[in-house]
DNA sequence: TTGTACGCGTTATCAG
DNA sequence: CTGATAACGCGTACAA
């Protein structure tokens, strides 16, 4: 059984294919008589134009693809990926557009290729740190818009991005704490990130600073992991912090965790902070300072720069940069309370 | 600038359109040398079919829509969700579709009916409880199998599913900790589930057991609430359970948490059981027995159900059940320990 | 106001 | 082996 076509409905109506198009699409002008007689057809065949018939006479698709792997070299939560898909999935179809969704097992996958020259989209988002040339190769041949979202400055970017400096964050989180007075700030790593901007930022704002304490430990990303390195570190460190910098909330609630349980209090105590600002950030005890990565105004300007993109013909490589908010909460304060 | 058509590269390639067409698919037989001169156009143009057009010849998108509300009447937890979309994500690339995910704010919203008629897809799941009426009449418009994946027996369905029965699961839930010697067992409800099936199964298994004993207290969703009734059951009841039941994993674990604090210990003195199975169900201490959704067998059914549709002409309305999965850990003990 | 005819980019059929 | 040509279903100039 043959899918109902508009010439059916021409057909049924009495009138011409071009009459039921007009009638449709309230454009120029028709008889109240042809208009209700097409209506009725449509009504009674139950006729849905064909998708994709008008994306190839239109030439767009409606939809946008967003890549995201399910490892993200990428720090947002899994509740805040779940709130990004969504924020992308009502962004796009309040513009009309709807969202193709890839997660690929592995980033080298060759079905992501795949994926590129047979996904029917007008503009790709990638949720990934940096795309591939080949990738973006594909992407240029079919002369779609892409934009990544991503962070890292000094990125070397193939593709249009916002990006969140981390580096910075880590810096401004730095400054923070040395303007709370602390001179001796213990850093938790990612020892899984084998270049890890984070890191070298916080060594390198240490030094600038003046602070002659620098000390790392590993926190890897599962607590119990985080909590046996900071539990080495402090039976064997000749000095201790007065405060904690970690390279994410996950490892930064694992130290809350951790000292409260050895009777350490916090922040009386030592000060910990985070980055990323997680869901979870806002309800441990004491509820986690943090650096937290404006996600929804990233989405949005990714939206916005694909929606633009694809409205012309040139293709751009544009640049967005978003600052870390800092969000002081009660994990975190002055180190003359130490005292 | 157009695109690069496969007329382009014909032309310069120096052959016929239907000669392009043959040395890309590597049908049919061609000449060494034609071959070879198509292949160089086809890389020295980037020439990529277009994949609308493809569709529109081939009769079909080979992508697969996916509805899911992020307010779900549902119960797997974020990380479960995630998991799944990535599950549907990469079952569906084996069989070279993609996916079409859409995420409206509320259902009942017009752009629903809109990603119905726009979407270019073949088939759709749906991850809602019941999908209305006049959705499905929709697709049934366009002659597109759909697959709902679900729970709760006894739906009156409007399209194929795949069921859980969580009813089915409260009662084996029950069973079991009735086998454990458990006369007296409390039950955490979803307060915020006018028609709670669970609960319901609840009360009719206890009563088809014979247990005197049916106490009822609403959890909420958040630990926070479920603590605080669990708090309040525990001082004014007159007899305390000898095992707990909750509706689902967050308020079991609030449970056990709460309990712990209160010196109370667990399963020794009183048992505590959880449903769903979300990923903290296997990290708390005592590790947490529950029932759990069989989520990936559930999707695995669904897309071979749709992959199966899809190739047909007719549509069918299927039914497939699976059953709830019984997890025992350490939460859970005989109540002979208790004495 | 309405109908005809062409084009969108492919694939498939059928001659040559 | 290769080249025209007809679909696919719809939108839209252009003609009537």
């Amino acid at each position: 059984m043959r899918r109902t076509t508009i010439k059916d409905v021409a057909r049924e109506a009495g009138v011409s294919v071009s009459t039921v198009t007009y009638a449709l699409k309230k454009k120029g002008k028709i008889t109240k008589a042809s208009h209700k007689r097409v209506w009725e057809a449509v009504e009674r065949l139950n006729y849905v134009p064909d998708a994709t018939a008008r994306s190839l006479v239109g030439g767009k698709t409606n939809s946008v693809g967003i890549i995201m792997p399910p490892s993200l070299g990428f720090d947002f939560s899994d509740p805040h990926i779940l709130q990004m898909l969504a924020e992308v999935s009502s962004t796009l179809s309040r513009k009309g557009y709807w969202m193709s969704l890839y997660m690929p097992e592995k980033m080298e996958d060759d079905f992501m290729r795949q994926f590129l020259m047979d996904a029917k989209i007008d503009g790709l988002i990638w949720m990934v740190y940096r795309p591939s040339d080949a990738m973006v190769r594909v992407l240029e041949c079919r002369n779609l818009p892409g934009v990544a979202i991503t962070y890292g400055k000094n990125l070397e970017l193939n593709t249009s991005a916002v990006v969140m400096d981390d580096g910075a964050g880590i810096e401004k989180a730095m400054d923070y704490l040395y303007s709370l007075g602390h001179r001796k700030i213990l850093f938790i790593a990612r020892d899984d990130q084998t270049e890890d901007r984070r890191l070298q930022a916080y060594r390198r704002r240490t030094q600038e600073l003046g602070c002659e304490y620098c000390q790392v430990i590993g926190g890897h990303f599962s607590e119990q992991m985080t909590i046996a390195q900071l539990s080495w570190f402090w039976r064997v460190a000749q000095e201790r912090p007065t405060a904690i910098l970690a390279a994410n909330d996950t490892m930064a609630l694992a130290a809350i965790k951790a000292l409260t349980q050895w009777g350490v209090r916090v922040p009386d105590e030592v000060s910990v902070m985070g980055f990323d600002n997680i869901p979870a950030a806002g309800q441990s005890i004491p509820a986690l300072t943090t650096m937290g990565q404006p996600v929804s105004e990233m989405i949005a300007l990714a939206c916005d720069h694909i929606f633009s993109a694809m409205e012309q013909e040139e293709r751009s490589r544009e640049l967005l940069t978003v600052e870390g908010k800092l969000i002081i909460r009660q994990s975190t304060a002055p180190v003359e309370e130490h005292l």
